[in-house]
DNA sequence: TTGTCACATCGATGCTTGTCAATAGTAGAA
DNA sequence: TTCTACTATTGACAAGCATCGATGTGACAA
């Protein structure tokens, strides 16, 4: 049996959320991607994620009590769910209230997609 | 040749995949559904992932130089991705053979599609 | 103004994780 | 058998992360 071949990997095709299986990911990309991941990688954002989905609008003063934990760990977890891009924050008042971006979810569906 | 030993996947992260936006998450459910994004979470792990989704199967030993690391890091690496069942290995001879579980990344695509 | 409320930020702590050298395990080759 | 090659495991270290108390910031009310 002859040695597995090795896989080269072209750099400077990039591309923006392509499908996993459509071609060879570059370091770039991967890192972007992986960030997304992460932030969904946490089991108190999947959570936060699923609240804010259930409703059109929730306030960070309304997720503390179901999720358990302490403001400024909600404000962190928020933050992180916003800068992937997943949720979006609108200050009004004393209140930030939070919605998911649909998009968003569809986008990082779109690459586990065969 | 014998015959080929097959790696069995981690049932407990088998069952998992309604969409976010269905209903509230229990705890047990996000913690499952998190640990496969954390598999996901990693640059190396999604480089990987296309390597390996590029073609039928894929030897371990063909994966160090593309990736620039070593082995351990390397079988660290693929056995967190098959822990997370989205990969699965088979021993033929010396060498490790490794392909692509597309149902689990369309489960995961899955989670995130509203 | 002063006080209160909601959220963000800072600092510290403990846990988790990515990495590799060294080593062990395993399967073919000689 | 002995030797060589590929992979898994161990141990250790550094970096990253989740968490919360304390503090800062901005907005409304009195």
């Amino acid at each position: 049996m002859s040695h597995p071949k090795t896989i080269t990997i072209d750099e400077n095709v990039v591309s923006c959320c392509s499908p996993l299986t459509a071609i060879a990911m570059s370091e770039a990309e991967a890192g972007d991607i992986a960030q997304i991941f992460g932030a969904l990688s946490d089991p108190v954002r999947l959570r936060m994620l699923s609240l804010v989905a259930a409703e059109d609008e929730v306030c960070s003063c309304a997720l503390e009590e179901p999720l358990g934990k302490s403001q400024p760990t909600i404000s962190h977890h928020t933050r992180i769910l916003a800068e992937a891009g997943l949720i979006v924050g609108e200050k009004r008042g004393r209140w930030m209230w939070w919605r998911i971006v649909p998009e968003r979810l569809g986008e990082v569906s779109r690459i586990l997609s065969a």
